[in-house]
DNA sequence: ACGTAACCGAGACGGTACGTCATGTCTTTCC
DNA sequence: GGAAAGACATGACGTACCGTCTCGGTTACGT
């Protein structure tokens, strides 16, 4: 006997895009703390037990919300143009710092901060973004230690003012690290002077 | 006439140590979700409306558990040490990377995401700190404009790793910076090779 | 088109009686001030919010516990025996005097006395027992404004005895007051002497 | 050695009378829940020690204030008036429901209700009213007996309707009550006809 | 006149109950 | 068997009073 592949009703896409579509819109017009699943599951116009069944915390439902979100506004985030660096800080200071991502950043962080089993999420999140990165810096020629260093500078720029907002993300910003970053490649290839002396020698 | 300045019992002072205390304790030993008024409350043995009478929200009693804490442990933030940059990232990065201060930075943050009126406590907070690597920065010969970028991407990294947790912050990222940014300094006064191209011209 | 009748976990009866029985069971061990939502729902094992869904407040509760353990404890309210005056009234006054009966009677009119809302709960439960005794005494010969007077009078003595506790509520006096109301009702009918001398009477 | 009959500053008055009348004052404006130990503080604009020095309860405040309040009021309770049944009838019921009256006779109630040690307060104040219209009914010629249940059913009736507030307490009321009772009392001397069976008897 | 003892107001303290909200689970009915 | 509706126990929220405990300041004796 052939096993039954599969039994009752499918699960309704349409069900989970109404989640994220909510989640994206709470996100943007609510702080964090009122997006809770009650308020989800109100604005979807979905029975709570629905968010229940398909995912397992609201953390994974915004990290799916924000993947869903970056997938349908970002198109080609893997074309030629990376291949410039200058060209991808841009969009990705600019990109992050829009209106319509930093909520969306900014709560992944939010919740990463608070939930442990959150904090994985953000981790494979800020990962995969890595990761692009870190091959571009090696294509300009930054060894696989400088370009994990590198990427770790270039992200933590973006994310400390994400967080802090003290000052803007926009293209200067990513073209002045796009200087940094080359500088440290090449001063890294050959060293420009004597290195700072240890410190407590005179 | 001057009206009577004070009448009734005096503010406790073991009352406020106790909850300052209990905060600080809950956020190494727990998560922050836990971290409620209620159990700061239960853990201090104090009554829940002596936090209401004093502290407007949970997020100031975690800032001013903080620089209670910070100010009882770090009795000497502006030493003759913080004259040479090395030794200053080291101190910053291993002392914001301690068991002991970790938490209660990642907690400051976590409120400020969340929560529109404190995170202009985290805005002053930060800005605090950068006004001392700014000076140290300009006096190793940074402009104004490139002490203030340099500090961003200095505490970038610090508050990414903190918030990431993929890496750590330790003396050997400090030393690697204090080579990155001393690189910058000198590379902004004279220029290495030609800069890149603008993006899209040949 | 009729909109569907009910969607959704029904109403747990368990909850319902839980309450209720928790209300009577501590009505007779507590002062009525004891008797709090939170005492409610902790001696009958149910969320408070359970408690908060379905009664408007503490004093419906009591109201409808003490109706509930009427209609379990007084199962004939409506018998035969009722067509004997004195035997409806040896039994109100017997049972409310009761020691399940009578603390539960008391809370109800402190209740009253205290809370405006709580004060027509009691004016509903006093009518619906009026209005009883009335056809009774109507079925006695007495009319309808002399039964709605004597029935003040007979549940008068009733709440008066429980309020002050100076005397005791038991059979005697319900057959001395058995025969005042009949007394009373003949006297509508015939008066003895010339109370008003009747105009054209010697 | 003869011990000190008293050091230091003596009770003030005025804070006394203004505790009294800002009770008499909130039992007239609001319900009995809201006249709470802090609105009585809050409206005699006296410290809520001084209360608690000087009262060992809410229940004894507000009997105080009522007796303070008689005093002040009804200056000749015995006088010639109450020869005639009718007009102290009148008086009685009116006086105790009139505005200024009945709340603090519920109030007492309440308060008798609930604290054990305050109903033999409602039990010392209501055998005096009863012992007064007992010393009439036996002028009308009732016997002791039975000018005990008479006083009873006319006081029951009056407690009733301030309790339940269903109807009014007016002179009619009392005048038919003198009625009845005048009846009772002739009927008592001599019977009008065979007594109801007793119950169960064929 | 001066000490000292008790009173006064103000108000902080640890508690407890309030009524509301969100959580995660369970149950019912419809599709 | 998925989905919406909604009841369930739980527990934190912020508020109001409770009764107690300081406080400075104020009387009003007794020396």
């Amino acid at each position: 006997m052939v096993s039954r592949p599969h039994t009752g009703r499918r699960r309704n896409e349409a069900a989970r895009r109404a989640v994220l579509a909510a989640t994206i819109s709470l996100l943007r017009r609510s702080e964090m703390k009122d997006v809770t699943i009650e308020a989800i599951a109100r604005e979807a116009r979905v029975g709570r037990q629905t968010i229940y069944r398909w995912w397992p915390s609201r953390a994974v439902i915004v990290l799916e919300a924000a993947e869903d979100y970056a997938e349908a506004t970002v198109p080609d985030p893997g074309g030629a143009a990376t291949d410039d660096l200058r060209t991808f800080l841009r969009a990705t200071y600019v990109g992050a710092a829009s209106d319509r991502t930093a909520p969306i950043l900014r709560a992944i962080a939010a919740e990463a901060l608070v939930d442990t089993q959150f904090a994985d999420v953000l981790h494979r999140f800020t990962a995969a973004r890595r990761a692009v990165l870190r091959s571009i810096l090696q294509r300009h020629g930054a060894s696989p230690e400088l370009s994990e260093y590198l990427s770790d500078v270039t992200y933590g720029l973006l994310w400390y003012r994400l967080l802090v907002g003290h000052a803007a993300l926009d293209e200067t910003l990513a073209d002045t690290t796009a200087a940094l970053v080359v500088e440290a490649i090449e001063a890294d290839r050959e060293p420009r002077l004597a290195r700072m002396p240890e410190p407590g020698l005179p």
